[in-house]
DNA sequence: GCAAGGTC
């Protein structure tokens, strides 16, 4: 081969390795070198490729682990006690490397030395886009030239099918600055603020558990914009168990039989909470004595089969499903991605993208598992295109099997969790569920009465996907429009609401989802913090009222509950105990007190910080999740380019030292609560 | 001893 004029080197740089890796293998076409870097995570990998623009290149293609850059105050602010909480609101903010993502930066510098582009593959979100700022400054680092115009772009892919990556490969495009400052901004606020109000938090309220408790122990009590309205959803729900006040209604039960079969017939009206009016309505259906049948149609239905699976949605099933609690699906989850056998479990994205080649993935999960034949029944013409959601973050496909692997290959959680991804993906590839649905009216007196039944014709879906139940129900007898039948049966019936069950952990996580608190990555978090604050515990829902059936002591006598006399002096009936019927979930196998759903109850102190800063009576609550969506729209206008992040930041900093003014006005407010909660009645403490 | 966001 002749000697080679000096070639053009390009840096890649990916925002984790596996999408290093990844690229690497597409781009560089069987020929990669592969070299260690200071980092045991982080590769380099080099190869060859014709970029269009640029034309034969040295590509180095490496990757950081999420971002490369740490912020927190100047090391005169570490002193609790040393200045004002306040202060952090403008202190100054140093910015430095962690240790061990040191060899990380210098391997970026070191290669970026020689290179003519800096090729950033970060994510295509907010965070990827402040990540690829960062490599950015580090290659600047190393190689000031690459400041010159049209030296640094950044890859636009969602997936890491071949096709789009070359079309990616082939298709640089700027990074986003503004983008970048949202995400500079939320940092920034996030650490002033939650420093400063965890710091007031705790030095002005951990004192009065030490007055009153001694040398017990009271550990940090921290705010935070994620953790305090997760804390708050779990207390609101509680507070409305607790102060739960059933109440009498009446319904006129009507049953038929016809055939040798019993239907029972549903009043439209379902119930009414008066007691005259129900007993005349149900007289006017004796008085009349004759029923007729107004409508009967049959007609079929489907049940859609689920959703691609997003990171949210594999938390809420792995509680329902799988009896593991978010963190623990995460991290089980993120051990099958880096062992190859599911693609990247963080993903708000529920659409496939064209492109992905579906039914290769399908074949794959031929090869074994009790899904093998039904895999196959795909391939041999089943297979059907999975429905499209709503989002897509354009950053990761749906989670979905990368690989077969032998279920008997996985420890039990894995093998549990792998098995949910690969049935979830199935299903998405099968036909929806058919079944023909009958449904029939009657007029009795002035009143209408429902009643239907289901037929399920072909399960579809089902079969691979044993998480969801539809089942045929009753048949129902012959009825023709016009018929005329006198009831065998007509009564009025008494019955008492029943309280919601305490919050449960898919519930929680909807609640997050729906309101923006945390991310696909960090909501496990949140919701762990808040358990190991002390704010909340968690017990396993029981599927029936306390006391029933008594097969399963075990299940309660494991955790010690903090205080259980956190409404003392409440108004409102006991009684309240967890059962909500709703969340059902899937029967255990086999036996069944509980459901393998937590429920979550607030302690003492979660009460009296949620209480105690409502009571403060501040329009914006800081336990309710406004604040996070108003950071959340400041964060998308400067995506936008409509505000500026020192904006921004000024102008929220100002909202909350103003909270924080108000805060210490009335600090008596929340340090009540803790009394009235914690440490026992109010009056014990009166000096 | 603080937050939330990346990732391993």
């Amino acid at each position: 081969m002749p000697p080679r004029r000096q070639q053009t080197k390009v840096l890649c740089v990916a925002e984790k390795p596996s999408i290093a890796k990844a690229v690497a293998s597409h781009l560089g076409g069987g020929q990669v070198n592969t070299h260690n870097t200071g980092n045991r995570y982080v590769k380099n990998y080099v190869f060859q490729y014709n970029f269009p623009a640029w034309g034969e290149c040295e590509v180095t293609m490496t990757s950081v682990l999420g971002h490369l850059v740490s912020r927190d105050f100047e090391s005169r602010y570490n002193n609790w006690r040393a200045c004002d909480p306040s202060a952090l609101f403008e202190a100054p903010i140093q910015t430095y490397i962690q240790d061990d993502l040191k060899p990380i930066a210098e391997n970026i510098k070191s290669q970026a030395r020689f290179a003519k582009y800096l090729y950033i593959w970060t994510d295509c979100d907010r965070e990827g886009e402040n990540i690829g700022d960062e490599i950015r400054q580090e290659a600047l680092k190393g190689n000031a030239s690459l400041s010159q115009p049209n030296r640094i772009f950044r890859a636009r892919f969602s997936n890491i099918e071949r096709a789009h990556i070359i079309n990616a490969a082939c298709n640089p495009v700027t990074l986003d600055d503004a983008q970048a400052n949202a995400v500079y901004s939320r940092i920034e606020l996030d650490l002033r603020i939650g420093a400063c109000f965890t710091r007031n938090l705790t030095l002005s309220v951990q004192p009065l558990f030490h007055q009153h408790f001694g040398n017990r122990e009271q550990g940090l009590i921290s705010y935070g914009s994620c953790q305090f309205p997760t804390l708050g959803f779990v207390v609101e729900r509680y507070l409305r168990v607790r102060n739960f006040v059933p109440e009498t209604f009446w319904t006129i039960k009507v049953m038929h039989e016809k055939e040798d079969i019993k239907v029972n017939f549903r009043w439209a009206r379902n119930h009414l909470f008066d007691r005259m009016p129900a007993v005349i309505l149900f007289e006017r259906c004796l008085a009349a004595r004759i029923a007729r049948v107004t409508k009967v149609q049959t007609k079929p239905t489907s049940k859609w089969k689920p959703l691609p699976l997003t990171t949210v949605e594999l938390q809420k099933c792995g509680s329902r499903f799988l009896y593991m609690d978010s963190s623990r699906v995460m991290t089980v989850a993120e051990s099958l991605y880096t062992k190859g056998w599911i693609s990247y479990p963080r993903t708000e994205t529920d659409q496939f993208d064209g492109g992905m080649d579906l039914r290769a993935l399908v074949q794959k999960q031929t090869q074994g598992g009790p899904w093998a034949g039904l895999a196959q029944a795909l391939m041999n013409g089943g297979f059907s295109a999975p429905r499209n959601g709503r989002n897509n973050d354009k950053a990761h496909p749906p989670i979905h099997p990368v690989n077969f692997v032998e279920p008997t290959q996985l420890d039990a959680q894995e093998r549990s969790v792998y098995e949910f991804v690969v049935r979830r993906f199935l299903a998405c590839c099968s036909e929806d569920a058919r079944g023909s649905k009958t449904d029939i009216s009657i007029l009795y007196g002035t009143e209408t009465f429902n009643a239907s039944g289901l037929v399920v014709l072909a399960r579809n879906y089902l079969d691979v996907y044993k998480y969801d139940r539809w089942t045929s129900s009753q048949v129902l007898p012959d009825f023709q429009e016009g018929e005329v039948f006198e009831p065998t049966e007509a009564r009025i019936q008494d019955g008492k609401t029943s309280p919601p069950g305490y919050l449960t952990e898919p519930e929680l996580i909807a609640l997050m989802d729906a309101n923006g608190i945390g991310t696909d990555a960090t909501m496990a978090e949140h919701i762990l913090k808040i358990k190991e604050r002390n704010y909340a515990w968690v017990q396993p829902r029981g599927r029936r009222p306390q006391g029933n059936d008594g097969d399963d002591e075990a299940e309660s006598g494991g955790e010690a509950p903090p205080a259980a006399n956190a409404t003392r002096g409440r108004r409102g009936r006991g009684g309240a105990r967890g059962r909500g019927g709703r969340g059902g979930g899937v029967e255990g196998p086999g036996r069944g007190a509980t459901t393998g759903v937590q429920e979550f109850i607030p302690t003492t102190l979660g009460v009296a910080l949620v209480e105690g800063y409502e009571n403060m009576g501040f329009e914006i609550s800081l336990t309710k999740p406004f604040l996070r969506k108003e950071m959340e729209l400041k964060m998308k206008a400067i995506c936008d380019g409509q505000r500026t992040k020192a904006e921004v930041v000024h102008e929220t900093i100002e909202q909350y030292r103003d909270v924080y003014v108000r805060t210490q006005q009335r600090l008596n407010v929340l340090r009540d609560a803790v009394r009235k909660y914690c440490l026992g009645p109010i009056e014990a403490h009166n000096g």
